[in-house]
DNA sequence: GTCTATACTAAGATAGAC
DNA sequence: GTCTATCTTAGTATAGAC
């Protein structure tokens, strides 16, 4: 059996989870002791963590050093030498990365702007990177493509893929209207239709 | 000089706009009263609405209405004939419309799942006519295309403009990264060149 | 209709017993 | 490390003067 969880971890996975159901303000320090064994409102959580604002900024490190680790796997499916075939797997990979950071868009997406300067900054490395992505991929397929349209292209392919996680938490669905399998195909022909038509050479 | 919006009107514009700031519960009613020019914690709201979630009700109601009022505009640009223009226009009409109903949109986006019936109907529903609008136009051009194939076409689509929209306020932007023009453009471009290698028979 | 004042509840956070 | 108890502030909502 599992050892259970240190107090401290479970904290921060149960303040993710309120966090990113309710939003910053609106979850109490009471319901994350609750959601972790602990005596709602007895103030245990503040031996692990200074302020209630402390606790978020461990959580965001932690997706960060999560997201450090999932680096350069990329690399590994790279060069297969066929558009459709690569464009597949780099839809499949970019939308499990939207999901491994979800919990993450979502906190940011329900708590105040100017609430959290690392919220806004972990969001923001994580949208420029996906763009990034997409973009030098098209970059190496359509050579000829000017670098603004390369760049606008790329923010429609990754838009379609977090509008679509966006508008299921949006409207609670627990699975998204169209499984996703038929959207990434329908997501793959649609951006190599572009880029056959364009950089075909 | 135009006559000062009367009190109640003013409560529910700055309500919808805190709301859709901060999300609902992370939004005080003492907030609403100061920024609608009454005395903050007076409990002056509390003469033109029952609750806070009345005067919510409201807001989403105004918006509603507002949506009626705009029905039947589209029907104005139909029929020009030509794949491209069609779409071009299409395509402004549709993120005109997530543009109106953006604070509704971010209210919902900000506040907790359950946390109104009312919320979640208004937005599923605009979610769902945005979607049969864009599966509609290209059933027109493409009558060949499966039904299945063709909602997730539209999914894509509609996620490509929403989603433009989410990921500004996520991260802030005043403006977006790319240009709207140049970005519809190339949405235009991506789904024109999936419709003709599909349905232009 | 708007104000002051207030009731009541819950929030974030701390002190000290065990 | 976790508890009970408590401090202080802020929340929703109501009563009554003007």
């Amino acid at each position: 059996m599992p050892a259970p969880a240190p107090t401290r971890e479970r904290l921060v996975t149960e303040a993710m989870r309120l966090f990113s159901a309710k939003g910053y303000e609106a979850t109490s320090v009471s319901q994350i002791e609750a959601a972790a064994g602990l005596a709602a409102g007895s103030g245990a959580l503040y031996h692990h963590f200074k302020s209630k604002e402390a606790l978020l900024d461990a959580g965001i490190d932690r997706q960060l050093d999560r997201r450090r680790a999932m680096r350069d796997i990329r690399a590994l499916f790279a060069g297969l030498g066929d558009l459709r075939a690569e464009l597949t797997i780099l839809g499949r990979y970019l939308l499990n990365v939207v999901d491994e950071e979800r919990q993450l868009l979502q906190i940011a997406a329900r708590t105040e702007a100017g609430r959290s300067a690392r919220l806004h900054a972990a969001c923001a490395a994580l949208i420029d990177g996906l763009n990034a992505e997409l973009a030098d991929w098209i970059g190496a397929w359509a050579p000829a493509m000017a670098p603004s349209q390369r760049a606008a292209l790329a923010a429609v392919g990754v838009n379609g893929l977090t509008g679509t996680r966006f508008t299921a938490t949006l409207l609670h669905q627990a699975e998204p209207a169209i499984a996703d399998d038929r959207y990434l195909a329908e997501w793959t022909a649609l951006l190599a239709a572009r880029i056959e038509q364009h950089g075909g050479s």
